[in-house]
RNA sequence: GCCCGCGUGGUGGAAUGGUAGACACAGGGGACUUAAAAUCCCUAGGCCGAGAGGCCGUGCCGGUUCGAGUCCGGCCGCGGGUACCA
């Protein structure tokens, strides 16, 4: 008897693959296509077990859609550009180009023993000049069809090491080096022109019907659309009036005062003048500049002494304040509060002392607002009090849709629609990026590059020296060589934009880049008509709203410059998040109190107790954790492959989970998973040294049970249920292992078997498809089809149910009519008891399914 | 804070509103073996019962339904996102 030896008959058919070069994608016309597309890698360096669990899922569905005659186009690259290279460069010397390059070529040789059928000739890197320049051509285009515009935005600057910080280096409103309290400051930046589709971008949402509702959901909410009312107040000063937005112009009679942002024209004007103003705002522009941080920071103000009149009441002031949570970017940077209906304005009007007043009151409850605001959903009808468009009892609904009318018929106030996406603001003051095509110069101000300057090369080095990245800021902005250029339009000394480009502008548009990766343009249309769209897409669900988002608006802006099709402006037809990989954590208490995280290998279970091997010590454990290098709960992918080989490692990432949840890595998991595979080696071993003529008993029920997995398995491939077609897997080859049958029924079994396992073990399935005499690759073998006739069902068993609890079961023909199974349901000794003599209330028969008897 | 998910045996999980716990792991028992490993067989939600069987049970509280893990409302806990992590 032979032994699976993993890595030997691995390596055997990704050689066959290679020579039969099964996995180049090239233009067919005559085959229909299939384009499925991972979420391409950062280069971290180390290839991770979420990783390979994205891939496996993505190759599953590739060698099915090859199996079912499509001509596939399944891509592989990086996202290698971002943060995590400079600061290596930072923390230990070295450049990021070679950082990243050393990395990427890591995670090739980590990848390739995983045996994807992956189109290695397409790869390419965002961070390659051959990749960025055309991403610089496809800038100068949209800034060509004015999709690209400058403004000012605020970033987080740390003032000790004077540099921009992004958000997730701000710890506690900190800079995570210096420590140093962050500051919002303002700079000139680009930005794309996402918000002028937000209206397209949310329609359309509705016709991507194979993508995750929540992922829908949460980029509906993420647009924003909303329907107010737009006002002004006037000023008892009689200067400028105060323009607000409200989506809840119904409480108009609540309004406890008026609000605006810190960096409101009329705050920045009080600034300059009143240092009582310029103080708060230093004070409010302390901390970081994210949502989070605004919302959940403490909430301040300060009353400017200006006074505006209530649009209703021309003797009722209120008073103007300053609040840090109101956002310059969202409606008109100006608010009316009513406290009694939103919490937050109740908090703030109850620390300044500032009255509150009620509009509506709950019907069953009516009490006025305490510490509580009032806030019900906007269908509930509640009761109004003093209502100025005459309502009494109303919906909050009905309220702002006669408030709205009433406003614009006295002519006082306009509906109006508003999205809360904001532009999207490309540039960072980072090295290691796509630099931005452009020139500032003196007498044309900002000049695009010439298309046949592209690529704008990053520097490597500067004045011969290599970068010194150790100093905190943007290494373009000083470089002595680099930035000079002459201008493209009057040809005067000039200097290049410094800022480079969001990492999500290279991920927005790699997916069309694959279709033609060496193109000498973005795209070539003739292969971006015949790959586009994506048909199967696979990522994680923390891309949900940016990148998907992003990528969404980029399809757009790349047909309008012409270089992708209209069909493409949504370019990925199915989506499916998957969710993580997770490890337990085995954690002990330190001498200081702080935890200290121990590693799988030095913990062991001594009488269903966990404790370190070392010591003996009780360790803690904490399932299901996010696999973290600190938290040193880490399994290494390669580890797993050199100890039980990729098949295993695919067939476990697969098998225990639902693809869309968290799967728990386990080592006897990946061990269970390996002794399965050995099982079914044996088994073809063993049905391979069959005398070909042997007859045998039940032949019929092994091919029926194999029909039966053909369907499930088949359907859990389609509907991303692998975890449902491996048990059914699992189940259909222990029932071949026992099986009597002769030996034409094992071995056709035993094909099958292999056939339908090749999508997730693709190398065990060959050396199976191969010993058992199967023709050619079984990469190529057109996959199995179930015969309806033997999935046809004589009889069902059906539950008998007694006021819903189970109580019995009756066998029946399939095709018994529904009299007939009442009939014997009432006979049936389990309800006569229970009747005692009586009529049941009620009899549901559900054929096929279930009965319930009503007493 | 806000938006979106998730919560089922000792463990991972299964279940178009229709027999809760498929399939697997760990456990227990057995076979084979001088012994061990490997392999194979049986068992297995909890409680009560000799058994037949009964009662309880899908994070918590309530509702809809002949019937709820599944639908609805309210909580609790965990995870993702929150526009410069990718």
């Amino acid at each position: 008897m032979s032994r699976y030896v993993a890595a030997e008959i691995e390596a055997k058919w990704q050689n066959a693959w290679a020579g039969a070069e099964s996995f180049k994608a090239v233009r067919d016309e005559s085959k229909p296509k299939y384009y499925v597309l991972e979420m391409f890698p950062y280069p971290s360096g180390k290839l991770h077990m979420g990783h390979v669990r994205n891939y496996t899922m993505g190759d599953v569905v590739a060698r099915y859609k090859i199996s079912t005659g499509h001509n596939v186009l399944h891509p592989m690259g990086f996202d290698a550009f971002g943060m995590p290279a400079e600061n290596a460069a930072m923390a230990s010397g070295g450049h990021p180009k070679d950082w990243t390059y050393s990395n990427i070529d890591t995670m090739v040789d980590q990848m390739k023993p995983l045996g994807l059928s992956l189109d290695w000739s397409r790869m390419f890197a965002t961070c390659d000049p051959e990749y960025y320049g055309q991403q610089q051509a496809l800038f100068l285009d949209m800034l060509d069809s004015d999709l690209v515009y400058r403004k000012n935005a605020v970033v987080n600057w740390d003032p000790v090491d004077m540099t921009v910080l992004a958000n997730e280096q701000v710890e506690n409103g900190r800079g995570w080096r210096s420590g140093a309290l962050v500051e919002r400051r303002e700079l000139t930046q680009w930005f794309f022109k996402i918000s002028d589709m937000s209206e397209e971008l949310l329609s359309a949402l509705d016709t991507l019907e194979n993508w995750p509702a929540k992922v829908r959901l949460m980029q509906e909410n993420w647009i924003g659309k909303s329907r107010g009312l737009q006002f002004s107040f006037e000023r008892t000063d009689g200067a400028e009036p105060i323009t607000v937005y409200t989506t809840r112009p119904d409480t108009l009679m609540g309004a406890s005062f008026v609000g605006i942002s810190p960096d409101h024209p009329i705050a920045k004007a009080l600034e300059a003048d009143n240092p009582e103003v310029a103080d708060f705002i230093a004070e409010c522009r302390k901390g970081g500049t994210t949502e989070e941080a605004i919302e959940t920071g403490e909430k301040l103000g300060l009353d400017t002494g200006i006074r505006v009149k209530h649009p209703l009441n021309p003797d009722w002031e209120l008073p103007v304040w300053i609040a840090n949570f109101i956002l310059m970017d969202y409606g008109t940077g100006a608010i009316f509060a009513c406290p009694a209906h939103d919490q937050r304005d109740l908090d703030f009007c109850r620390k300044y002392d500032l009255p509150v007043v009620d509009t509506f009151l709950a019907l069953d409850d009516p009490k006025p607002v305490e510490n509580e605001a009032f806030v019900p959903p906007k269908t509930e009808k509640v009761k109004w009090l003093n209502h100025f468009a005459g309502l009494d009892v109303a919906t909050g609904e009905e309220a702002i849709a006669a408030t709205i009318g009433k406003a614009e018929s006295e002519g006082w106030g306009t509906g109006v629609t508003k999205y809360r996406l904001r532009d999207w603001g490309l540039s960072r003051q980072r090295y290691w990026g796509c630099p931005i095509p452009v020139v500032h110069c003196e007498k044309c101000g900002v000049v695009p590059e010439k298309k046949e300057n592209l690529p704008i090369e990053l520097p490597y080095d500067e004045g011969g020296k290599p970068i010194d990245f150790s100093v905190p800021g943007n290494p373009l902005d000083r470089h002595p060589t680099w930035r000079d250029c002459a201008c493209p339009s009057c040809g005067a000394p000039a200097q290049r934009e410094t800022d480079t480009m969001d990492t999500f502008v290279d991920s927005s548009w790699y997916f069309a880049r694959f279709t033609a990766p060496r193109a000498t343009t973005p795209t070539d249309m003739a292969e971006a008509e015949y790959w586009m769209n994506v048909d199967q897409y696979i990522g994680g669900i923390e891309h949900a709203i940016l990148h998907l988002l992003y990528s969404r608006f980029f399809a757009r802006a790349m047909h309008i410059t012409g270089h992708l099709p209209a069909k493409s402006k949504e370019p990925f037809d199915a989506l499916f998040t998957q969710g993580m990989v997770t490890h337990a954590i085995f954690q002990t208490t330190g001498d200081n109190g702080r935890p200290v995280y121990h590693y799988p290998a030095d913990v062991e279970d001594r009488d269903g107790k966990t404790v370190l091997k070392t010591t003996g010590e009780a360790v803690e454990v904490i399932p299901s954790a996010k696999m973290s290098k600190s938290k040193n709960n880490v399994v290494d992918p390669v580890d797993i492959i050199t100890s039980y080989g990729a098949d295993t490692a695919r067939w476990f990432v697969l098998s225990d989970s639902p693809p869309e949840r968290d799967v728990e890595w386990t080592a006897s998991g990946a061990e269970a998973a390996y002794k399965h595979l050995n099982r079914v080696w044996n088994l073809c071993d063993k049905i391979g040294a069959m005398d070909p003529d042997a007859k045998g008993q039940g032949d019929e029920d092994l091919l029926r049970e194999m029909h039966k997995a053909i369907r499930d398995v088949t359907l859990g491939v389609e509907s991303f249920g692998f975890n449902a077609s491996i048990a059914k897997l699992y189940a259909f080859t222990n029932v071949l292992a026992k099986s009597k049958a002769g030996a034409a029924a094992q071995k056709q079994a035993i094909m099958t078997l292999a056939q339908l396992m090749s999508p997730m073990t693709p190398h065990l399935a060959e050396d199976i498809w191969a010993h058992q005499g199967g023709e050619g690759l079984i990469i190529n073998a057109p996959w199995p089809v179930a015969d309806e006739a033997m999935l046809v069902e004589a009889n069902v068993t059906l539950p008998i149910q007694i006021n819903g609890k189970r109580r019995g079961e009756i066998s029946v023909p399939a095709d018994m009519t529904k009299e007939e199974v009442e009939k014997l349901v009432l006979a049936h000794e389990a309800v006569t008891r229970a009747l005692d003599g009586a009529q049941p209330k009620k009899l549901i028969v559900v054929p096929g399914r279930i009965v319930n008897v009503v007493i």
